[in-house]
DNA sequence: CTGAAAGCGCTTACAG
DNA sequence: CTGAAAGCGCTTACAG
């Protein structure tokens, strides 16, 4: 087994001082070009490569990204990862992932973990019980401390700082209004509970979409699902209890879920009912009929905040904080699931 | 801008050394319990916390595992680290990602970065190329290091360390098996091109099962797809110019683009050919038809592989290199692909 | 041109 | 009971 090599080992080696074999690896000038060499020939030989460890904590700075999100198994957050990973690398930047499962505790544990200096910034989306709770003093305290933050996704006005999103109300908007346009009246609308802040702009966009062509909103056929993992029953009751022509549902998984229960209760999408979903993740694509959807082009909002990011990281002066929030555009992607 | 409270700062203020903080901090019975609770109620008031970096050049060791995958993208991957995540976490470790993009190039750049102090130890799954390439000295020079490795999914057996894998040979073998005894003669098997371990793999299961049941081997209904992106045209191809009863897939990729193409040719699915497909992803279960699968359980084999990377790190001792492979079990999920 | 010293933030064996 | 010193692996201002 051999050990990794230090500069101190080298240095006892060529019998100099350590500080002159750091300077001869980093090319001083201060240097001369014999003992130069002769350092630089040793280190290549025995593969020197210096401590990173070691050079974090000497220039305070790690070239590490902190990445805090609910979920890896979302395509949507793995997209995202995806798309900082790249960027990120790049750069020179690793990054470190933390998951909260959606939990504010294990969301707060991993901040403050990362923040005791394994980072230099983050790059995060809010868990559900966050977004719930509504606190937010373990983002605020990091960015206190001057370590930028860049919110994606699922953000909140209450903390300032940078954030990549989409127009979700906007794009929820279009959709619906699309809905409209192919003659569509009763439209129903599969959402989350309110407090996830990206399923409620989802909603307000599909009442203005509503109300915008004087279609009355009906709560009837407005379903709001909290426990995810068992959204069948609740679409399923949807389909029986109501009638409609069309759905806007605010993820694939709702739509997917209505596709199937639309099937089990004999009806044929799109003939008998149109469904349009949101993010174009790996479900809508390869679901049958695959899904009508709003993409969300999570690489693309990765790619986005990482630059952000390292861009805060490495601008010199402090900036006079101004903060910037991104709006990434989305477009509606037609597929068999709509007439 | 408050920034983060050291040592030095507490000591300063209390006017002690360095070391009674240290000390007190760490509750040393050395301290008299006076300036214990004095240190340690500043030191909360002031909402101190170790920095880790120093911790971890001191200590050298970072409590932190570091990731190499090829493709975060893949639903499985996204599994096998949210399942090293969660065990990571539970021992107090971080979890830093790093992906290849199925590159040999940047597998060994990112190895090599990380092993340069970042990480305690890593948990891999082969780069394509890697695996095509055959060159597999960065990962032998990490371990001569004396940094442990465990590799899972795609390994190789150039390389002795922990494994996780499943046995695709006998998963594979089971799932055709599973078709031969539902009378089906003509099984037509779509996967990759060799060099990918476990395609390899599961290609000689599928083979295995037909010649244990005396039934030819027939070229022409076999697929070896090299271009997974464009995989669409060649199953066409198959399902065009060949006729079979069932398809054995190697992935769930495979298997739903089978399902659509046979849908477009206007084949039933299962009625007219049965599909069974490997690993129990989003698409398997989302599908229409849901997809009967080989399950490999991408969460059990993150657990596993991360218990195994930590309990190496904390034996005490250099444990004689006694590896171990871990076969995780799989099992067939019957859905609706098959008759 | 080379090296000793100080320092990044921490811990701990050792002296007093 | 408290603190100075050495050390983890590095860099760099300063002396010689």
């Amino acid at each position: 087994m051999r050990r990794k090599v230090t500069l101190k080992h080298i240095a006892k080696e060529l019998d100099v001082s350590i500080s002159t074999v750091s300077k001869s690896l980093r090319n001083s000038s201060e240097i001369s070009e014999d003992t130069r060499l002769k350092v630089q020939a040793f280190a290549k030989l025995y593969n020197y490569k210096p401590n990173l460890i070691a050079l974090s904590l000497k220039n305070k700075k790690t070239k590490t990204i902190g990445i805090i999100i609910p979920e890896i198994i979302h395509h949507f957050f793995a997209t995202v990862i995806s798309g900082i990973e790249h960027v990120a690398n790049e750069y020179g930047y690793n990054v470190i992932v933390c998951l909260s499962d959606e939990s504010f505790d294990k969301e707060v544990i991993n901040m403050e973990m990362l923040a005791n200096g394994s980072i230099d910034g983050f790059i995060m989306s809010l868990s559900k019980e966050t977004q719930l709770k509504k606190d937010f003093h373990h983002i605020s305290e990091v960015i206190n401390q001057g370590m930028p933050v860049v919110m994606f996704d699922r953000v909140t006005n209450d903390i300032l700082c940078d954030k990549v999103i989409i127009d979700d109300n906007l794009a929820a908007y279009e959709a619906v209004h699309h809905l409209i346009n192919k003659g569509f009246k009763k439209i129903a609308l599969i959402t989350t509970i309110d407090y996830v802040s990206v399923g409620k702009l989802r909603t307000e966009g599909y009442s203005k979409a509503l109300k915008s062509n004087d279609i009355p909103i009906n709560d009837s056929i407005i379903l709001k699902i909290e426990d995810i993992e068992n959204c069948t029953e609740a679409i399923e009751n949807l389909f029986k209890n109501q009638t409609f022509d069309a759905v806007f549902a605010v993820n694939e998984l709702f739509a997917v879920t209505a596709i199937k229960v639309a099937n089990h209760l004999g009806l044929k999408v799109p003939q008998d009912v149109s469904i349009i979903g949101f993010t174009d993740g790996i479900i809508s694509k390869y679901s049958s009929p695959s899904i009508t959807t709003v993409s969300q082009n999570g690489i693309k909002m990765g790619n986005k905040a990482a630059k952000m990011l390292i861009d805060r990281l490495e601008s010199e002066e402090e900036e006079e904080e101004h903060y910037k929030t991104e709006v990434i555009e989305t477009h509606l992607v037609e597929r068999e699931s709509t007439l």
